[in-house]
DNA sequence: GCGTATTATCTTGATGTCAAGATAATGCGT
DNA sequence: ACGCATTATCTTGACATCAAGATAATACGC
């Protein structure tokens, strides 16, 4: 009994005409994610990262020599405002992780250039976090795993498709 | 192909020893709790109730008749910090949906108790809530939405003895 | 070419959250 | 009773994020 099906079925005793179903499974995907969050945390504290530089490092490292991305492709990668990602790219410049540069076909245009450094510190927080990861999911079974890969495939077929209001 | 497939092969491709496997699980965890979250704020939005209220409301409501619990206990329930605790009752007491007063027995103690403004606007947005959250699901094959509860529990055993750091 | 619409980024102001410490009340050993 | 540790909540300061609008550069119809 987790905390979750705990509160649905305090829920159906108070309102038993609601179909509380789906909070087993949107329920569970928001809290699992808060708990993942702080596990993710307390791994990157260590090496002096926040979950967000890590975001933008693992961007820029994934796309593969030069390391580079403007603005915009970020924060469509990020899923965040522009003025978020305006913030982010100034801390990690300031920490020597990243260099900013206007595009010079295109001067609205800012290239994001990932520096050695902030290569050399994704990899490294990347690792950590593999590692940690890896070893939760070693006390899963075969079976669960899987089911949460097909699981987790399909809700985000749904999601994809779902974000229009309605 | 979604994003986070993606980006593992983006990875694989760029640091081929490395173990990418988890990312597929906790990666997609992250982001389609994001895009969960981008999704119900939409519907609370119209109700005008942010999904922290919600949050604060849903906890005491569940609990019945007389909907009431400690500042501690809602800390524990909702996964936050005492500061954030106290800034929600705060800002929930100010628009008439909950009341604050000092227990009787133990003065350290801050009772917080539902209002009926405040119960029926968590009703009214948690029915919005879990409709769409239905239409949603409703787009799943039977065994995708067996998969996810099963994967989804089996995770949550896992991130709840992990967190321990280590 | 000119003027307007569009695009890319940045700025501003507000807000929710946390970490760390302050305050205040209770419990407990002697 | 007294003093110290513990507990429950609140305060303060910093910060990441967003929404909305500003700024600046490009594209495009005429």
């Amino acid at each position: 009994m987790d905390a979750v099906a705990f509160a649905v079925g305090q829920w159906r005793a108070e309102a038993p005409t609601l179909d509380h179903a789906p909070t087993l499974i949107f329920g569970r995907l928001a809290r699992y994610a808060q708990m993942l969050a702080v596990m993710n945390d307390r791994v990157l504290a260590e090496l002096g990262l926040a979950a967000w530089e890590l975001d933008v490092l693992d961007t820029l490292t994934r796309q593969g020599a030069p390391y580079s991305l403007t603005a915009g492709d970020l924060e469509r990668a990020m899923l965040i405002t522009s003025g978020t990602t305006t913030h982010r790219i100034g801390r990690l410049e300031a920490r020597g992780y990243v260099t900013r540069s206007r595009d010079a076909d295109d001067r609205r245009v800012v290239n994001v250039v990932l520096t050695d450094a902030g290569r050399a510190a994704c990899v490294t927080a990347l690792e950590a976090l593999l590692e940690r990861q890896r070893r939760a999911l070693d006390a899963l079974e075969t079976h669960e795993q899987d089911a949460l890969t097909t699981g987790l495939r399909a809700l985000g077929r749904v999601l994809r498709d779902a974000p229009p209001d309605a």
